[in-house]
RNA sequence: CGGGGUGUAGCGCAGCCUGGGUAGCGCACCUGCCUUGGGAGCAGGGGGUCGGAGGUUCGAAUCCUCUCACCCCGACCA
């Protein structure tokens, strides 16, 4: 491709509206527009990548023998109430009517139209295990879309999703899928951690996902220092206490606390440490009021305390649930004499003679201890893990944080949709059975984005070979000068018939401006052809990533590209 | 949806509050000259319903009311 011939609008200043790296760079580079909150245009550039990206997903899906079906955007909601979607998603769901005034939808996942299809078809226990999957762009209407293609409403997505026989079955296509994204993003270059998480409104009994590892994810993440384990802080076990702490129960002391209301304020007004103080949490699960017990220097974790109580609403209490709970404004809740339902924290299971707010204006409790002071309903675990926890698989790690983008994500589904929507096969016996399925995501476009938070420098992007638009761009120096023009013109169409990706700046600009543009677009290498180095026969051969330079005769740069570009593809 | 902020040329911004009166700067763009190893220089030029509607006023980017959009912080997710 011929610089002056395509379309790569690239942009000195940074967007101010750009918050994260990958966003500022896909907009600087000429990857993408905005076209509306959430909305992009991909342009050549970033299409090219994404297309990569896409073609190693395909190759990998299909060598783990799923087979790429193309379904529709628009779904019917007939669909969705069958699976009883259409309630539950809510407000993510974009909802449309047509002329006749029936009602559709933007598919924001298929689980519904791919049930749908193969309940038609799928007829005997002969016809599985099958794997179907579509490359294509997904709709959610997102109550915050951001970051550019990291969170955007309409996105492109691959998904995947498994039938078979009985759970046995699908624990194999599961585990396919698992090796298949790790080699998916391997392949992309990516730094990421398969973590164990949370199955969230898609449903399902459970999943992982796949993290590429970056500051500026939107997930926290831990995994042990010594063994296997990693999973989303969200899903993340915390083990109780080994043995309660061995302490004489001191009598119960009633402390003014005047105007101290969060744990910091308390702990430095009675100087007495976070950990040895308790809070109390109130919570509203499905209309009915919860109190939720943590230490105090620990943070609850929603997502274990819904599945706990399972139920369909968890959230905080307003001011006046709070008041007619504990009978004091927020701040100096406690549990002592307290009539609604308290979940303690197993962490809390270990403590005595710790903090906790009166239930009076003002007023703390010192030496406070369970059983003797409180009861509680239940202990769980219902707080997020902290750096430093001890690893709930193993007896000698402890916990590391991280940040990550979830780029993938795989759902052992088990038969939630195949009942709902009655897809059903004849066993070996004659007998009718339930499908067992899986569901398997990878963003693409955030696949691409993760990357570029991965690989990037003060000068721009830098793309790993496997995903980049081009493998390599030929700047020729100055165009006017023939000889440096026929030269590049040269190496071009040699590295083209290498089977090469390659971008020859043929633009009539500056040398500065043009090393500028080959820098932010990141293109891996760069051959520069100048009239200095061409006198002696020479092209420089530079590589974005390292910054190292080789100074070679033309068929030699070639070679190297044609080797360096096969060495990086090779898998 | 709650809290905060911003809308002025393609991009980045100043002007507004605190004096209501010609709409400005840098980059980008067009023409010419010059220049060709890290976003050059000189000269000339084009481009604005100041987010929208209404109001106050002789006069509004500026003051008032309403509205829309976008961005940031919280609950969702590939």
């Amino acid at each position: 491709m011929r610089y002056s011939q395509y379309f790569i609008p690239t942009v000195k200043e940074t967007p101010s509206d750009a918050e994260v790296v990958s966003h500022q760079l896909m907009l600087r580079a000429g990857m993408i527009r905005k076209l509306a909150s959430g909305i992009y245009n991909y342009l050549p550039l970033g299409l090219r990548a994404i297309r990569k990206v896409e073609n190693i997903v395909r190759e990998e899906m299909n060598r783990a023998g799923a087979i790429e079906i193309l379904m529709p955007a628009v779904q019917p909601a007939e669909l969705w109430q069958e699976s009883e979607r259409w309630e539950q998603y809510g407000r993510e769901l974009l909802r449309f009517r047509d002329r006749k005034d029936a009602e559709f939808c933007m598919g924001p996942t298929h689980e519904e139209v791919v049930t749908d299809l193969v309940r038609r078809e799928v007829k005997s226990y002969r016809q599985m295990p099958l794997n179907l999957y579509q490359i294509q762009a997904k709709f959610r209407d997102e109550i915050r879309p951001r970051f550019g293609l990291m969170r955007g409403r309409e996105f492109i997505m691959k998904d995947a999703y498994s039938f078979d026989v009985d759970e046995k079955a699908a624990d194999l296509s599961y585990d396919k899928m698992y090796r298949a994204y790790r080699r998916i993003f391997e392949r992309c270059g990516l730094r990421f951690r398969a973590v164990e998480a949370d199955t969230g409104s898609i449903g399902g009994s459970y999943s992982h996902e796949f993290m590429v590892l970056a500051d500026s994810g939107e997930d926290a993440i831990v995994s042990c220092a010594s063994c296997e384990y990693a999973a989303n802080v969200e899903k993340a076990e915390a083990r109780g206490p080994g043995a309660a702490v061995h302490a004489e129960p001191r009598p119960l002391e009633r402390v003014a606390t005047p105007d101290k209301r969060s744990i910091e304020e308390v702990s430095d007004f009675l100087g007495v440490p976070p950990a040895m103080m308790v809070k109390s949490l109130v919570l509203v699960a499905d209309n009915e009021p919860v109190v939720a017990l943590l230490r105090g220097d620990h943070d609850l974790n929603e997502i274990k305390l819904k599945n706990l109580l399972g139920c369909a609403v968890l959230e905080m209490a307003g001011d006046e649930v709070v008041t007619k709970v504990t009978g004091a404004p927020v701040g100096f809740a406690g549990p002592v004499g307290l009539k609604v339902k308290v979940v303690a924290d197993l962490a809390v299971r270990g403590m005595r003679n710790f903090v906790t707010g009166g239930n009076a204006v003002d007023l703390h409790l010192k030496n406070v201890n369970l059983e003797r002071d409180f009861m509680v309903s239940r202990f769980a675990d219902i707080r997020n893990v902290v750096h430093g926890d001890p690893c709930p698989r193993c007896d000698s790690g402890a916990l590391e944080m991280w940040r990550g983008i979830e780029v993938g994500h795989v759902f052992k589904l088990g038969t939630k949709y195949s009942r709902a929507l009655k897809a059903t096969y004849l066993d070996a016996a004659g007998q009718e059975q339930t499908i067992f399925m899986g569901c398997y995501g990878i963003g693409i476009g955030r696949t691409v984005a993760a990357c570029i938070e991965q690989n990037n420098d003060e000068n721009g992007i830098i793309f790993p070979i496997p995903i980049a638009p081009f493998h390599c761009i030929v700047s020729a120096l100055n165009v006017k000068d023939d000889a440096v023009r026929a030269a590049a013109e040269e190496i071009y169409f040699r590295l083209i018939e290498e089977g090469v990706e390659v971008l020859l700046d043929d633009r009539d600009e500056r040398p500065g401006f043009k090393f500028k543009d080959a820098d932010l677009i990141g293109i891996p290498l760069r051959i520069v052809v100048g009239g200095k180095n061409l006198a002696e026969g020479k092209v420089e051969l530079k590589d974005r990533r390292s910054g190292e330079v080789d100074l070679l005769a033309l068929e030699g740069a070639v070679e190297q590209v044609k080797v360096r570009v096969a060495e990086a593809l090779d898998v």
